[in-house]
DNA sequence: AACAAATGTAAACTATAATTTACATATAGA
DNA sequence: TCTATATGTAAATTATAGTTTACATTTGTT
């Protein structure tokens, strides 16, 4: 999956330390989704886009990866 | 969090196995978020909501208790 | 140069999503 | 009644999300 996390942060001018207060995570856990190192559980995707005053689907987008066989 | 599955999957007149397939998981996974025993992971949010032609947004919805401390 | 703030990374650990197998119950149709 | 289909449930296991601690690198500021 894809996400816009860091161009969110960008435009409302927010630091990870920031967006991982404000939805009770670690800075770490907002990097590592940023950086893909894995997918955010469905609640934390929706408490992040909360913050941004968007909707999930405008901050995720599905890959065709997604839909083969693990 | 809710979720609106058992209502798309009536008004699809789809069964949880068909649904469970057309996303590749497990009819027990599909059951189990029906219930409220966990809530999908991001991606498989996403591909239940595309099943049904409809946005993450419309198929689930955070809770204030969401938002308490874990 | 020196300092602070933001970001990158990693390893070990805990919590939970998802699988697998197996069985029980409910309901509609032949 | 017998059978097929859909749903409910549970225990044990595997995969992955998220935490914690600790340290390195980058970038802007004085």
């Amino acid at each position: 999956m894809k996400n816009l996390i860091k161009v969110e942060r960008a435009r409302n001018d927010m630091s990870q330390a920031a967006l991982a207060e404000k939805v009770n995570v670690t800075r770490q856990t907002i990097h590592a989704i940023e950086k893909g190192r894995f997918v955010p559980s469905t609640a934390l995707a929706f408490k992040i886009a909360s913050i941004f005053n968007i909707k999930v689907d405008e901050l995720f987008e599905l890959e065709e990866s997604d839909w083969k066989a693990n």
